[in-house]
DNA sequence: CAGCATGACTGAAGCGCTTCAGCCATGCCA
DNA sequence: TGGCATGGCTGAAGCGCTTCAGTCATGCTG
């Protein structure tokens, strides 16, 4: 049976549905796009032939071509899928994108990213997308070349800093000072740090002076920094902090390094962590061995994901509006799109949220 | 400035590279797709040209027009984003299923859903792709109409059963049922069951009768028909176990339900749950009633996702290969897109993976 | 009743690319 | 030396649609 084959082929066009009605394909055009360019009854009778020829309204890519516009923003990914969604912060952010753009008839393009810290460039340069968001991507990312060779609007979140493309962006360092303030009020002197990817590596271990200078990762290099500069003004030398990255941000991932913190001699009595998943890894490494927080050791998240307000203890972390920020994202999207020129950088507010995670130093 | 819109406006075209280097379009055009077709050194030189011309290579929509291809396969969502996402079962398939496409050239379109349990039909009807895959979505939704006007090839993940469409699923009854006797086996006797959306509506709660023979969600079905037909068989009526069914598969949802099955009287000493998520929220749930897991309680999950290995205690649970789930889909996708015909369907296996979350009746 | 705005529809020019049937040298073999 | 395969390139026909400048009745105004 070649029938679906040549079913495939020879679907009907705009131009089957013409003759059959009689009229030009203009007008079955209109009949889609411009209701109000021509009679009801004859629209009516055009959508039932189309209908009966098996028409399913007009081609997708067709139209593209013609409007010059895919309906369809890309998103750029630091990583593959399952690491990237083992965050739930990500698929907050792009639950505000999508659903922003979804009403405006826009679709999502997903881009997974590799070793490089985002998608390969020949993914870039094929994908049908008029607009792209990159999420976290490393400075240097070979993507963004691509991006600009296409000519491509770009929005930016979190990080880098880009010429000529819409920024949105949290005050990570300012939350990350807000933790670090707060345990440093509450008489800590010990800390360890726990931070996601500084580089695009995929490399799990404690980090060296070096290897966290030159982090590609802005919104980690910010946390870290946030941290250890509080810290250091508090009296705390940043040589005598312990700092862990985790090779993603998934809490097994922060348990495999807080086991490593909490292990530390001094042992730290307050733990900081780059992310709410890290920080839950951190709650189960404290029980692991037999510490009790906030008794024992002070524990405190980045993101204000929905379950921090319900772990075991509720967890003190930074909030950030994780839906805000994709929403935000999508309208400067829309706005690219528009043709507008890319505003001035929106930064969304963090602040610090206290729950039982956190205590005063015993 | 004026400039920037000129420039979208005015990019470069085969033509413009052909004019430029004094060869016909035609050459341009194999210099990028088959370069066997020219010489070396006319093919460097166009390159060059190109590159100092700002052209990225040829116009993704443009291409698929003419090859009537869109490099892109469709995915359909049985809900929003974030909502989906909180399963990392979903990552994980979707991971397989990137993986395998992309290595082909291939792009992802996400299609969220909504109340209807998948995405709209106008959606559908304007996403460029050549493929589209259902991820377990129920019987009824209405996107499949409008892929079937449209003519796509169609793989179906889980359900539903559709005549025509290839289809990659496991044996979630065959799982359930092995959860189920193994609680059996160990001698429980007084069961609750956690299960995920039986119906796209969004209500979380108790089960009745009704609404669990009418879902339109296979999954959750098979998996809950497994569970209470097992324990029929073990001599438990079904009138006595109580379900709660949640309304997605994440760990609060999950201790929610969980926290209305442990609080039945007489209390359940077994929990069977539609997925480790739920299940996780179980083992929260028994911990905040100060019950112990599995003294007290046994609670088994499904799908074992990695962090399964390593919850507090180790989760019970029913091993489906995920990973291996989304690649197949990928396969059949693309092989459906070679214009081959559905095959008959995968059925993968699954199996019980004992670990520390299950223990005889006390 | 001339003049004109209005509504309903059409013709044709693209949008940027792929592909395939040639065409033309060139080199090789017998 | 004639015949033929081969490599390297081109011309032109689409792919299916949008859009815009018209054309042509029709009805309304003065």
């Amino acid at each position: 049976m070649l029938s679906v084959d040549s079913d495939r082929r020879r679907r009907p066009t705009l131009d089957t549905v013409a003759a059959a009605v009689g009229v030009s394909r203009a007008t079955v055009s209109n009949a889609y796009n411009r209701p109000d360019q021509l009679s009801s009854s004859l629209r009516e009778r055009i959508l039932e032939t189309a209908r009966s020829l098996g028409y399913a309204g007009p081609d997708p890519v067709a139209r593209s071509l013609a409007t010059r516009s895919s309906a369809a923003v890309g998103f750029m990914l630091p990583q593959g899928l399952s690491g990237a969604f083992s965050d739930p912060a990500l698929s907050i952010v792009l639950d505000g994108l999508a659903s922003t753009v979804d009403g405006h008839d826009h679709s999502l393009v997903l881009m997974p990213g590799d070793a490089t810290g985002g998608p390969r460039p020949s993914i870039v340069t094929r994908t049908q997308a008029d607009v792209m968001v990159a999420y976290s991507l490393p400075d240097s990312a070979p993507a963004f070349e691509a991006v600009a060779a296409r000519g491509l609007p770009l929005v930016v979140i979190d990080q880098p800093v880009l010429p000529n493309s819409a920024r949105v962006e949290v005050q990570d360092y300012l939350g990350a000072s807000l933790a670090a303030s707060l345990l440093l009020g509450l008489g800590h002197s010990s800390f360890g740090i726990l931070t996601f990817s500084l580089h695009p590596d995929g490399v799990s271990g404690p980090v060296s002076f070096e290897r966290r200078s030159a982090a590609p990762f802005r919104v980690s290099r910010d946390r870290l920094g946030g941290y250890l500069d509080t810290l250091e003004k508090g009296g705390v030398k940043p040589d005598n902090v312990p700092v862990w990255e985790a090779r993603g941000s998934d809490r097994e991932l922060g348990r495999l390094g807080a086991r490593w913190l909490l292990t530390r001699t001094p042992r730290p009595s307050a733990l900081l962590c780059a992310s709410d998943q890290l920080a839950f890894g951190c709650l189960r490494a404290a029980r692991d061995l037999g510490l009790t927080v906030p008794r024992d050791i002070s524990v405190v998240g980045f993101d204000d994901v929905p379950e921090a307000a319900y772990s075991d203890p509720p967890l003190t972390t930074v909030r950030q509006p994780l839906a805000d920020k994709g929403r935000r994202a999508g309208e400067l999207a829309l706005k690219l799109l528009a043709g507008g020129r890319p505003p001035r950088p929106t930064r969304l507010d963090v602040s610090l949220v206290e729950r039982a995670s956190t205590a005063p130093r015993t």
